[in-house]
DNA sequence: GACAGATATTCGCACATGGGAATATCTGTA
DNA sequence: TACAGATATTCCCATGTGCGAATATCTGTC
């Protein structure tokens, strides 16, 4: 494959990963997996001002990872593919494999 | 589960995806998956200064995400856990899915 | 100890990111 | 048009991030 071509691809595929590095935007990503919900539905559910969930949904929408449908004065937002969940969710196994490996070695030392 | 607990986990996922969020670790990643190496042969193999390889290697292993073991002068990384792979491919897929829908939106509007 | 190779760290800088506050831009309705 | 609710954007600030350059800290060998 061409070396800058490729460059460009992972840049791409760093940007969806820069999607998912904020806690928030992964509490959004689990909650419009539960279901599509509208902003205000979202700040509710997260406890978290209209303006901060806008400024991330924007940057989830802008790649790809949600999609957002106007119903009335509504924007309904929605997880753009499940394959998201998917990855966070092997993320999260790798988390939990890692701490309890980390605890364990912590009561060894103690 | 108690929502400041739940906080700090998401805060810890959150920082495993930042360390993916780079095109240069994401190359990292894929490169150890392929089979460990040093830190000169990663330089080589992704032409790449060594003390960049370092700074982006430090912060891998801080979250768990390389393994780092010494053999006389070399430290050889590995991945530590072929779920980031997985997990990365994933997110490889919704990229590819995402722009060929892109394109093919763009051929259709042209 | 002296030296060379391998790896890690520090410094300085340019740039991106997140958030609060305020405001602007819609949309539907009267 | 006026108004209220929903959503998006902007400004400002504090903080984080990545990198080049230089330097420091190992490790093995002589």
């Amino acid at each position: 494959m061409d070396k800058e071509l490729l460059r460009q691809i992972n840049q791409l595929h760093a940007e969806i990963c820069g999607g998912l590095s904020d806690p928030k935007r992964i509490a959004i990503l689990y909650s419009l997996a539960d279901k599509p919900q509208s902003v205000n539905e979202l700040a509710a559910a997260l406890e978290t001002p209209q303006p901060t969930l806008s400024r991330h949904l924007k940057i989830l929408r802008e790649r790809g990872m949600v999609t957002a449908e106007r119903d009335g004065a509504n924007i309904y937002y929605a997880l753009a593919d499940k394959r998201i969940i998917k990855a966070l969710d092997l993320l999260r196994e790798v988390l939990g494999d890692h701490l309890s490996k980390r605890s364990a070695l912590a009561e060894a030392i103690s």
